[in-house]
DNA sequence: TTTGTGCATTGATGTATGATAAGTAATACC
DNA sequence: GGTATTACTTATCATACATCAATGCACAAA
């Protein structure tokens, strides 16, 4: 649990005595590729802190399509906040798109740890703050952009699982379908290698 | 500030004495239809709540589009979250749809109130998540649903805004043109009024 | 090696929504 | 009350993206 020790550590700014307190409070986990965390329509009662490897987090529409809400990969938290907080049954499956290790956080935890540390309580603020604020960057994609630039922001947001994710895992992200990313690319290629 | 004062008192559950010393920290305002409130480039230094009237966010695209974030009206809080809290340069507008009294609130107001109550921060705490929640809600709608699945949910959701904010501003608000609106609309009222 | 399975590409075709333009209705302004 | 604006609708055509079907590749299983 090196990452998930560095992440309490020094993002949250927990000190030793009570670092000593709350690792003992969440669990290490191994998941193997394709294995559900999550489900729609249970109540998600863990954070998954991503050691190594990499989860998703998608919902299931009426016609059976996966819409991928987001990705997690290493020191990424992936969760139904809502879900959680709300102790509300979620909408969204959580699954693992590589083997990966999984830190498993509580509620329990985050109650605790937020009693123990003022600095936790205010990187659990900040965290939210980023959560909002980079929902509103996708809301504002998704109500704006063409697949093309959506793509290309993607690529520039996140180099590393452009190349670790399947195309159309990107393309369920970026609300298309697999052939249209296809043809993206396409475009994007002859642009790139023509400029003129 | 009747609705600011009840909203105080009942919702984020401030007892008197620390109410009296909170109230004086805001201020009353009388924005007009079309008068903008926060520009993009700015740095977002007040949370707007409405006391009464309509206040909007929105951003501008390259093309100049608008595309609208986000409707408040009696008892909601307009603001750019993200752009307040880590003083960042706001890509946001936000202007008065309709003639509006609102009363601004700083981010000095919001540590104040915390740092005074608990239950204020507990509530404070309550609003981000619900913040992401919709959001998330929003997202999952524009990734997978089609234009008149998402009126059909706005009518719904908002079915108050449905008949204050004017059929271009909806459109904005949902991603798609007022043409194509119309031409939902009229898909609708067909269905509707010849249900065999 | 063969066979299978999942993913990416490509082409043909369909459809929802965009762009443009024009007309009509509603509202605001002198 | 008339005129100008602004909002909504309708019609036509254009386009981005979806759908469907076929093919080609990997890589794994047999």
């Amino acid at each position: 649990m090196q990452n998930f020790t560095k992440y309490l550590k020094t993002k949250a700014n927990i000190a030793e005595p009570e670092f000593e307190l709350l690792i003992k409070k969440v669990e290490l986990r191994n998941v193997e590729k394709g294995e559900l965390l999550l489900r729609s329509g249970e109540v998600c009662r863990h954070s998954f802190f991503v050691e190594n490897g990499l989860l998703r987090s998608y919902t299931v529409d009426d016609a059976g399509k996966e819409h991928i809400i987001q990705f997690g990969s290493e020191n990424w938290i992936v969760s139904d906040r809502s879900s959680a907080f709300f102790n509300e049954p979620s909408d969204l499956f959580i699954d693992a798109v590589e083997d990966t290790k999984v830190v498993l956080i509580s509620s329990d935890f985050i109650n605790e740890a937020s009693e123990i540390s003022a600095s936790f309580r205010n990187y659990n603020q900040i965290a939210l703050q980023n959560h909002i604020r980079h929902q509103q960057k996708r809301i504002n994609l998704l109500l704006s952009a063409s697949a093309e630039l959506r793509y290309m922001n993607f690529i520039k947001l996140y180099p590393d699982l452009t190349l670790r994710v399947p195309q159309w895992m990107i393309a369920s992200y970026l609300g298309i379908t697999p052939e249209s990313l296809s043809r993206v690319r396409k475009e994007l290629a002859h642009k790139n290698f023509k400029p003129n």
